[in-house]
DNA sequence: GCCCTATTTCGATAAATCTAGAATTAAGTC
DNA sequence: GACTTAATTCTAGATTTATCGAAATAGGGC
């Protein structure tokens, strides 16, 4: 029985840490296929098994997806998760709150 | 020196709590003149020096504003940060990161 | 000045998080 | 089966966070 607001503060608490960020970054911007989780290793220069603890934190709050490819494992963000909170956070905390309040998402908005 | 994405995680994090992101939500709601600390912590029935540690950390993460009003301390919404890091979030996790890459993102497509 | 209310700061404790080396699992190859 | 590579899980220590009662501060009134 979790609830909207608690789902939403859990996720973005999984991005609330720079390494996290960052992680997701790269994913968002590599092969939609998923990253392998050796190169993101190599590339923030870090131990894999501090990278395995955050992926892990980001796998668990459902902000990326992990498939296996033989022995690597590819990691990609969910977008829809993704989009999802974005979303909340711009309607309930950005835009007043009021559901009858329609205002544009930042995407949509070409200003 | 702090670097846009650490930034960015501070802020994702100072959301990153139930409790926080229910405040933040209350002050959205509430008027734009902002609401009392004492109005808060009788809606959520916690210890005021509770809340008190939550809003000084929404208020160091630059999130919410504060002003004085005689005995009481208003806090409001600070719109420009919130909606500086939505539009962060969109760009550079839901949209494919580089400013400069035109191409529609996954989130935006309505599938 | 002395109160009263509103809120923060202090202090202490419990719990969670971060980091990373070492050991382990998983999958393939010979 | 033995070996190699990829990645995770185990384990432990250091740091940070969360909670909240008690004490302190701030700003009026009387």
């Amino acid at each position: 029985m979790t609830g909207r607001v608690e789902q939403a503060a859990e996720r973005l608490k999984a991005l609330g840490h720079p390494l996290r960020l960052s992680i997701l970054r790269r994913l968002v911007q590599g092969p939609e296929a998923g990253t392998p989780a050796g190169e993101l290793q190599t590339r923030l220069d870090i131990p894999a098994s501090t990278l395995s603890h955050h992926l892990a934190t980001l796998a668990d709050a459902g902000l990326v997806l992990v498939a296996r490819e033989g022995t690597t494992l590819r990691y990609r963000a969910d977008y829809g998760t993704l989009r999802a909170l974005t979303e909340y956070l711009w309607q309930d905390c950005c835009a007043g709150g009021a559901a009858d309040d329609p205002q544009p998402s930042p995407c949509c908005r070409r200003d």
